[in-house]
DNA sequence: CGAAGCGGCTGAAACGTTTCACAACCAGTT
DNA sequence: AACTGGTTGTGAAACGTTTCAGCCGCTTCG
């Protein structure tokens, strides 16, 4: 029933158990035969390496803890993949946890990665501000944080430009002659939110103030002035209207909660409601497309829709959807190497914040009007 | 740098190590006087439990490992997420392992798991048969085979009947009126796949018998009789014919695979193609409808289609996916509690294998022609 | 011929816990 | 006063590795 030790091992091919534990780590430093004898002795009795015993004498373990908002996203799992991927070439693996967005039980997984005294730990924090983590950081292990760029300077990060991404959305809808936008979104807490939120808001102010002084230049973007250019081309009204952007708040970013929210949507009186949606997500916006659909509305002729991430999914949506497009495996794999750095240089590491550009992807769900 | 040790806690203290240990694990049994003095000095110095030096000292691990084959499907986080939850209930927590479909991977986190000494192992094997496996089994950790059924009656095992699942769909497409079927699978030592072809099998022979002795009472299903009855009432021709199933061999299934067999599909002159496909996954199913679509063919009206695992986004495809639908999270729950049942009572165990029963869910890419 | 160097191996200490036998003390009973 | 029993606490042994000083026998060099 228990499993064989070296001690046993070593018993069985007449060597010490210093000598196996050679032939474990430092192979070539011990004879061929004796090897042979001890690896024969170890197949005989079905030897499997203990790592507690391993880890605790030698001080190191082979484990880097992977914190994330939603094993169910694609995105993080796209992400985990590059992540594991480099910690594979690295001989090392990683535990993944799921926060599921609650604080609690990211309290909890983080205890556990420490105690397990993992290498390192890549994290999607739930909170901005946190303790434990900050703690955990104190006591030395190397914290890198993922899509969520470190405000401070004293620790790494790797994060796609979340507020860019924002503004590219919204300045594509304004360009298709939307004034009338909403924002779709919800966990205010997780900064991604918060930040394409606030590119959407910068694009709009930027339109709104190029409409208020129309003989100006703009000098916006590419995408704000070809929205001049459509909004006189386009007559079809409202695109003389100061742009808006109006705020809809949904309790999570899932394609539930898009269902639910598009059902209040569709209850708005037609003047009143968005011609635009910019979704803090694709769940939100694929929930939303469905609901939008069952409620008798137009994709994208009553409404146009923008999501946020490009999973597998939008393109093969019922209408294909628009999204911004984030290098998540690469994100993953960026994370990991500027980990493994950290371990790696201890002390004397620079840290260092590494920003992605995010990348507008046009689909039917927001085409032309 | 170094995190402090129950020995330094002990001294700030002034109690032995015994009595430290011991308001970590028997709180009650040390008055409540000492124990806040440990409390604090715990606190000052910031402690974190070795969890190496517990699990060697203890023999026992918080941990169980789960191994699936690709974490990017929804159908394995969905599990995952059942299995977590249980996990947690119980004071554990689950390393997440996947083996991405390839076999020399899987036997890396096998290894790696054993090693950490892992309570029991839930895993959707790569191969059939899997010798690391069985090792770890007869050396003592509890393995639950999860959506694969044990063969033998010498472990427990929780699946969904896949032979049934692909009846289901097959005779749902007979009951369309279809009678040139395609199954369009890959990756065929993944058992599911076998096992879904096989119900295909299945429904198409039983149709096939039922329809040479056209006088017979058809015992098959209420879906195969229904089939008799449409194909007469259809006149599409076709109905009459001796149903048929080709076999649409994909490399994996993903949803690029699918895309790829679409092309291979939408190239074949329109009488040898079928019009009715089963899939062995809803990303293949979704890759096909995405390129079915771009190459000009309509669905249902052209080819129908129906997938399987029922994913989120099957409902919120470009056309609905008809799909079959598995309690997921229920599978990761009810495997979660065997393992630990298992863990439990150890020797005196009695194996067991769980089977769930599939559903069929009808929208709009099988509808009736 | 003695010293130095080297490859191969040994033996024991150490890592941070848990566990367990037992000591110390106090209260209550005879 | 001598037991009994219960509650708190102690101290040391163990868990299975890694690591390191050092030993042995052999070759090489001066």
């Amino acid at each position: 029933m228990a499993i064989a030790s070296i001690k046993e091992v070593a018993k069985l091919a007449s060597v010490s158990v210093g000598t196996v534990s050679n032939v474990l780590n430092r192979p070539d430093a011990v004879s061929p035969a004796t090897r042979e004898r001890v690896l024969n002795a170890m197949n005989e009795l079905g030897f499997v390496r203990n790592e507690s015993a391993r880890a605790l004498r030698s001080g190191r373990t082979r484990t880097m803890g992977l914190v994330v908002l939603d094993v169910t996203n694609p995105f993080f799992t796209d992400v985990a993949k590059g992540v594991e991927a480099v910690a594979a070439d690295n001989g090392m693996i990683v535990t993944l946890c799921n926060s599921d967005q609650d604080g609690p039980r990211e309290h909890r997984y983080l205890r556990h990665l420490e105690e397990q005294r993992v290498q390192g730990i890549l994290i999607t924090p739930v909170e901005r501000e946190n303790e434990r983590l900050e703690q955990i950081i104190e006591r030395g292990t190397p914290v890198v944080l993922l899509d969520h760029r470190a405000t401070r300077r004293n620790r790494c990060s790797v994060a796609v430009d979340d507020v860019l991404g924002g503004r590219l959305a919204t300045e594509h809808l304004l360009g298709q002659g939307h004034r009338r936008l909403g924002f779709v979104g919800g966990s205010w807490s997780i900064s991604q939110v918060a930040e394409r939120h606030k590119g959407a808001v910068q694009a709009v102010e930027a339109a709104a103030a190029a409409a208020s002084r129309p003989g100006s230049r703009e000098t916006e973007s590419a995408e704000a002035s070809r929205a001049g250019g459509s909004a006189a081309a386009c007559g079809t009204g409202g695109s003389a209207e100061a742009p808006s952007l109006t705020l809809i708040d949904v309790p999570s970013l899932s394609f539930a909660s898009g269902r639910h929210a598009a059902e209040r949507l569709a209850a708005m009186p037609g003047p009143d409601r968005p011609t635009a949606l910019f979704c803090a997500n694709d769940l939100l916006a694929l929930g939303l497309m469905h609901g939008l659909t069952a409620a008798g509305l137009r994709i994208p002729d009553d409404v146009a829709l923008i999501g946020y991430d490009d999973i597998d999914y939008a393109a093969a949506a019922a209408v294909p959807l628009s999204s911004i497009r984030q290098p998540r495996a690469e994100l993953g794999r960026v994370a990991a190497e500027l980990l493994l750095e950290e371990i790696d240089e201890g002390e004397r590491h620079r840290h260092r914040q590494v920003l992605f550009d995010p990348e507008l992807v046009v689909r039917a769900s927001s085409g032309r009007r």
